[in-house]
DNA sequence: CATATAATAATTGTATACAATTATTACGAT
DNA sequence: ATCGTAATAATTGTATACAATTATTATATG
């Protein structure tokens, strides 16, 4: 397990989330507090604090006084929330838009201008963090602690897809195409306009996965 | 406490939760595990573990060696979380108009029934049970998992505020008049208008709160 | 052989003990 | 008196011990 400063709970969980959506586990499969905490080397206390917030977050079900079960993430369940995250990216924009700052809007600026000069050179791992920072950004902007909130977990769940789509030239060259014109509309202040612009954004992702094809992504 | 068959985590976490959302505690304040657990005569283990589900719902910042604050629930708060129900509840209604089935719309027909039954009593408490009631038949109709778990989120969280609102004579009759006009579109099968209609009824909603003060419901 | 039941083991739930960290107090130097 | 620092206390983090519950096995009975 990763050797960062963080509470042995805290890394259990971000293990445990990553692997449930890595599908390392089966669906249904049965977590056992004591072999998992074998495997880390952890005790079961921290263990079962990450499975208490595991259960939170829904990805894994506790049965009292029985188990905690994985819940498998399907690929309906990540259509849905590409679908969810359509809505909720268009409202953090057209908020955006009546809250940005100028520093900020020329922070978003500058991801896209550093993401067309690492497309070219397909460096893919700065390409994400930049659409990372692109989106963190807007939810920042939107001023809205609760927005902000449930779009960066939404975020955090389909991380593991994005990387794999956004390693593909096509795709980031378009992506960057609509990041801009998110940028513009909220540098002209037009809320409806950002708000469609960020909605369409997240829906060509979706047919972008369309076309590479879902079961491919899913593994 | 409450002497139910749940573990003492979870009672710990819903006394917590409530108690928070009532403002029971100040923003900030800090909440320490062995306080609490004296209190609520438990020890130490439960608490950590619901302090830690909390901090994942957001309603508690935990801050590592140090200590877990609260994080307060604003007007603004409550305010976009209508803003951002109206959309989900749109969608919601849009996924049940392609997926209900008839036993399920006439169980969403009858709730509507009882409401305007007990509206005329005034009995309250089995109008907001049925306005609970009618919104969950809808989480289930939408077929989706996600949008069920995010939407069933909020409506513990604005719970509370239910209380206030759904124990106004007009606002019942308003707000029947709008579950009526979902169940309609549903009927009908009319995906769009079923959308329009229930993300409506929430933003009525959120009117309906402007005309009694937000001040006084959240006290 | 199938089934019911008692005995045993395994697992989760909770409390407590100890370790690590942070907060508070006491005390001395300037 | 003020600041810095050591000593002490309080709090969180983790592991372990014990209790309660559930699962498994063994055994008896028809």
């Amino acid at each position: 397990m990763s050797e960062d400063n963080y509470s042995l709970s805290a890394r259990v969980f971000k293990k445990l989330r990553s692997d449930i959506l890595a599908g390392t586990y089966a669906a249904n499969e049965e977590l056992k507090e004591k072999s998992i905490g074998q495997e880390l080397g952890v005790s079961r206390t921290p263990v079962r604090e990450a499975l208490r917030q595991l259960e939170l977050e829904g990805l894994v079900s506790i049965i009292p006084n029985k188990g905690a079960y994985v819940v498998g993430v399907t690929l309906k369940d990540v259509r849905d929330i590409y679908e969810i995250r359509s809505l909720l990216e268009g409202l953090c924009a057209k908020w955006a838009a009546e809250h940005i700052t100028g520093e900020q809007l020329a922070e978003l600026e500058e991801t896209i201008y550093l993401s067309e000069f690492h497309a070219a050179k397909e460096n893919w791992e700065q390409i994400l963090e930049l659409d990372n920072r692109f989106h963190e950004l807007l939810y920042e902007a939107s001023q809205s602690k609760e927005l902000m909130h449930v779009l960066k977990d939404y975020h955090q769940y389909v991380q593991r897809l994005r990387k794999t789509t956004l390693a593909d030239p096509g795709r980031v060259k378009a992506s960057t195409e609509e990041h801009k014109k998110i940028a513009e509309a909220l540098r002209r202040r037009d809320a409806a306009l950002a708000q469609a612009n960020a909605s369409n954004h997240i829906l060509s992702t979706i047919s972008n996965m369309d076309r590479l094809g879902w079961e491919n992504l899913m593994k």
